[in-house]
DNA sequence: CTTGACTCCCAAAACGTTTTGGAGAATCTT
DNA sequence: AAGATTCTCCAAAACGTTTTGGGAGTCAAG
């Protein structure tokens, strides 16, 4: 209820020397100083946020978009993640809105609305594509952002990712190394910057062994892609002994298929995100994750430290990916 | 860049007229308006936010409170119901922010730095405990909410919820009907109040049936939460046949424990919530749900009505549980 | 006594919008 | 033809804060 005005009217005080008195100035004695701040902690005095805004000609926002199509946002600890980074940023005094797509209306809709109502400092932008507009907009408008996934975009963003093409080439090597021949891939849409990356990991690990990428099959990043995924490999002629797939959601979409068609427990699988879930399936899921703590404290210091200014090429994380040991990837291997 | 003033200069127009034309105001002529809408569109002119939020007295914004703890925030489709929220409220011109709660803070003091800083027009709540402060506190300052759950507090609260007693009443019988005697109970914290709503249901329906309650194991509502609480059940000397599970991780955490102790495929098993993962897990999870559509629609036409001014006794909303039928709840019965 | 530095405070402007309360011109009524 | 009404438009106030550019005092040095 209460305004500076009515505070500083109480204290027999102008409202320039309350409002400094408050922001801890140093041009008020520490005598009123302490008498100001006594009393708004009394009336429980906030300044106003909206004004405050307009005089600072700042949001105090920021704004991540979510995608609405396919089905899920993310993997299931995405919630997490933006909990995090909100958390991080309500101590630089931001807040963060999330902006959900409206049927009928684009992801770059979305980005002007907020953009040019100056209604956020900076944006988060969630599952890039390899061309992303939003990516372009925001960088014709000069508003800071940061991205969860790279693009192929030519002027440097920050963003932060995971080595997709790294940590799937290496879990093609392993399974060849434990004796795989017939290693089929999973993916995920290719538009989708990281499907299209950890799909290039497992044919850059193909065909480092001479072997053929024949057994590949797209869906989307869901359990029932994963499973309509897999039984379109299952019909192969030749069947894959090892599969490695996008996402633990469609890993475990596959492996409804395995039981379903195989009997399961014979073909060895991987997957990427270490969902919780992944411990409890059956047979319990390997899996890829994205080293580092707290992502959305991450984000968090990328957008901080684009609103202060600093160049895009030192906002960029590259994650590597950790190898998380359960037992689907390394299922008995029958003889050829 | 251009705000009412330029555009007004630019076309020789008063900054009322301009702001009035654009508002759509019946006392703009007709030709004006549509020179000054041409205009508009034409340098792309939105209204600054923070400007119109100081001049109309409202923030535009609704937060919700993301609890921290334990573990995972609501169940996995939370993310989903916040965005359809969010979308049903940009479209009334609100935006949805989200508000974690930092390690030190209650969330009673993010609701007051929110409401006291008049940095919302209204909040929504989730994960409601029986006995919860943020209600008592909201109720004390007048500003509209909503709450995902029911609380126990005195005056009525705007709210949705699942009739959490009723559905596990009949999921129990429904056991008891199939003929089992011995139906265990996995709980979630006692003082969140589905939790205890759900306890009940069961309680209640054991009690019809003449059975002893003493098959009740509380956990934490995540896998291992439900995983620890199932050995503990298995370890009594009379094991039960069949399981309701407060939540559906709970319940996949369970399945393992079956897994482990008894091989699977013994005991009946039902949770709640419909998680997609729960058509993949082994056996198939059946589980219960909410009734109704596109919750986060519900919850955004609560807030707008609750702003509106509705009492809150008309903005209860009370759904039934429904039945998912998959696998695990009609597992064999063995002789006792 | 004057000057300059320093301390503590404040009036007023500014941020960009919406809204109030008319004003002037044109049109209608009688 | 005069008054009433309707059409268009606008100046100014207001929202509550932060920031600019001083203005009184006080004190020490010259």
């Amino acid at each position: 209820m209460a305004n500076l005005k009515q505070l500083a009217q109480s204290l027999g005080l102008s409202i320039t020397t309350v409002s400094r008195a408050l922001d801890g100035y140093a041009d008020v004695s520490a005598s009123t100083r302490e008498r100001v701040r006594e009393a708004a902690d009394k009336v429980g005095y906030r300044p106003n946020a909206s004004a405050r805004r307009l005089r600072r000609q700042r949001a105090e926002l920021v704004a991540v978009t979510l995608p609405s199509d396919p089905g899920h946002i993310g993997p299931p600890h995405f919630l997490d993640m933006l909990s995090g980074c909100a958390e991080h940023l309500a101590a630089a005094g931001l807040n963060l809105v999330i902006a959900p797509v409206p049927r009928g209306e684009s992801e770059l809709d979305i980005c002007r609305r907020f953009v040019d109502g100056r209604r956020v400092d900076a944006m988060l932008l969630v599952r890039t594509k390899r061309k992303d507009e939003r990516v372009e907009f925001l960088q014709s408008r000069g508003i800071p952002f940061v991205t969860n996934g790279r693009t192929e975009s030519l002027m440097p963003h920050p963003y932060i990712d995971g080595d997709g093409f790294a940590g799937f080439r290496a879990a093609t090597l392993r399974f060849h190394a434990a004796g795989h021949r017939r290693i089929g891939h999973i993916a995920g849409p290719q538009e989708y910057y990281f499907a299209h990356d950890r799909c290039r990991g497992w044919r850059a690990a193909m065909e480092e062994c001479g072997l053929a990428t024949d057994l590949y099959a797209e869906g989307a990043p869901l359990e029932q892609g994963g499973y309509l995924a897999a039984l379109e490999l299952l019909r192969q002629p030749s069947r894959p002994t090892a599969l490695v797939c996008a996402t633990d959601e469609m890993a475990i979409g596959a492996l409804r298929a395995l039981r379903e068609v195989d009997g399961g427990n014979q073909i060895s699988i991987v997957g990427h995100d270490d969902l919780p879930m992944g411990a409890f399936t059956s047979p319990p899921l390997s899996t890829m994750r994205m080293t580092g703590e707290n992502l959305g404290a991450s984000f968090a210091s990328l957008l901080l430290r684009a609103i202060a200014g600093e160049p895009a090429e030192e906002l960029q994380e590259l994650h590597a990916i950790e190898f998380v040991d359960r037992d689907s990837h390394r299922r008995p291997l029958r003889a050829a």
